[in-house]
DNA sequence: TGAATAGTTAGGTCAATACCTAAGTATAGA
DNA sequence: TCTATACTTAGGTATTGACCTAACTATTCA
């Protein structure tokens, strides 16, 4: 059963921002806190935690308290799901590229048949 | 090599709104010109066409004019960059929970070992 | 308990996005 | 050549998004 609490639309405007991409790509070597992800931006950190506010509510990310910080993890159903999207997308498109070739060997066959 | 004249922020951009989805997915169904695409939604056509620029600009279709109409197809290589981008942060992410995993087994074993 | 640390809340600015209507251009067909 | 069709261009509005600063809360540790 897909992980569905989200439409993929919310995926990909979650992932439409250079920032919000590198958070998932840090995310993916492992958890980590809200200020070791800030740190390589050069942003005022409200503005950063926006940022993870709009992946936490996409579903990319999920986070909880530990002490005075907060740990951020990567959600992979998430990503997983907009990936089967867009390779839905794609197959099928394939295939009707594939059929497409298949009809125009046989027109060159058949010609050649003269 | 990667098809990647575009970042894949902009595809993820082009992918954050639910027309643009669905003209995505129309599209893998086969060629279609612009009010082919734009019948099903209740939107002006200056907004629609709007929509159909911005999947062009993250190369996500492609276009050229027939006669008086303009047919647009799918662009499956932007598809699949932006696939890759998000399975290879997921594998990344996967690779480390396996480790983890056995980490935990491991200890447990130990633990009962005593 | 007082100071430092980690993050949150409130509130504001500016640019980009998603829509619209009205009027234009280019092609096809009678 | 006139008319209908298939878009395109121009220009406007309202909402959302990406940032900021200032001030707050919660937790740790000396």
């Amino acid at each position: 059963m897909p992980n569905k609490p989200h439409a993929v639309d919310s995926t990909f405007h979650a992932l439409a921002d250079p920032t919000r991409c590198a958070v998932v790509r840090a995310l993916s070597q492992g958890n980590a806190t809200v200020s070791d992800l800030a740190r390589p931006f050069d942003m005022a950190l409200p503005s950063f935690t926006q940022h993870l506010g709009v992946l936490e509510n996409a579903g990319l990310i999920v986070s909880w308290r530990e002490g005075r910080s907060r740990v951020c993890a990567l959600n992979a159903g998430a990503l997983r799901d907009a990936e089967d999207w867009m390779a839905t997308a794609r197959r099928e498109w394939e295939a009707r590229m594939d059929r497409f070739e298949t009809h125009i060997h046989k027109m060159k066959k058949e010609s050649s048949d003269d």
